[in-house]
DNA sequence: CCCAATTATTTTAGGCTTAAAATAATTTGA
DNA sequence: TCAAATTATTTTAAGCCTAAAATAATTGGG
């Protein structure tokens, strides 16, 4: 026998060793730990300069882009994290008074959740300064490299769906 | 006055229009996104299927690596992880019966975990399935663009680990 | 009209996560 | 040698997160 390697018999080949994904693996590692990696240091610079967890970041984020507010519900959906995280979120960012909620007019399940002018500003403040911790963090790419990465994703996103509504439905 | 769009002077302009930034954080909006839905759809595989959650199985994923065995220390850093967070996690496994833990012979503050016999072939199944469910997620990319994705993140990677020692040392 | 289904939110139970302080063992340098 | 510094781990306090069940309001079909 000279190569050890390659099965005997190439009909039966599939059935004993099943296809080799190790390259995917090796891309989900990859993407995940940039994430973990970028993630871990926007956490660690807002908790250090603004004393605000990403959390509390994001969901202020997601306010400041609709100036009338929105309901826990659709915050829930934008921000991909459950219902029932909301609820302490919420109370927690109305304590400190970031934001303000008021039980909706026309539906009186629901509320409404604005960001408070003082909760607006200072978010403001911190939103220039985390989008350049961003640019520096990806500032080793070239412009070229940016546009692809951001084309390639888009594609990873759109693959991803597929394969989850593959299943859900 | 044709354009309002354009400062007046040219000379103050990178005073009075801070540099913008928006590509870069699109760019890692979308990097999070792609993130966050493959490890929710995981997560969610995995609790259906196997009944493990995601930290469980990365830490099995570690100690099949390592024939050997690894210190809650070394397994805090290649997690990415605090070493306060493994102590429960390694608890809960070694009650499942999944772990064992020693007090290492040479340094008896330190303790080597491994993975049980039962530990170890139960992960091998799960991390087959695993293994396919990520090709599955990456099955809308070419060969060639999981290639170029690849090769994007290891920049990526690099320049936001530079951007992070830039900051702590 | 009215009740069943739906929708919005909260509660509950359990697990994950961190930073910081505490405990315990080892190493190092005078 | 031996005390100070370092290293490994645990504990603590607080927050984040989820799924599932519960509560409460709305909507739609008969």
């Amino acid at each position: 026998m000279s190569n050890l390697q390659i099965p005997l018999d190439a009909e039966t080949k599939a059935i004993e060793t099943p296809e080799d994904h190790r390259d995917e693996l090796r891309l989900w590692l990859r993407l995940l730990t940039c994430s973990t990696l970028i993630e871990g240091e926007v956490r660690r610079r807002l908790r250090d300069q603004f004393d605000v967890t990403l959390p509390r970041f994001d969901l202020m984020a997601q306010l400041e882009k609709t100036p009338d507010g929105m309901t826990l519900s659709d915050l829930s959906k934008r921000m991909m994290v459950s219902n029932g995280n909301l609820t302490s979120l919420v109370d927690r960012l109305v304590t400190s008074g970031h934001i303000e909620r008021r039980v909706s007019e026309i539906d009186r399940r629901a509320q409404i959740i604005n960001l408070t002018p003082a909760g607006r500003s200072e978010f403001r403040v911190m939103a220039a300064e985390h989008e350049a911790w961003i640019a520096e963090i990806f500032g080793g790419l070239t412009q070229r490299e940016q546009k692809d990465l951001m084309r390639l994703l888009a594609k990873t996103k759109l693959s991803a769906r597929n394969a989850i509504i593959g299943v859900a439905q």
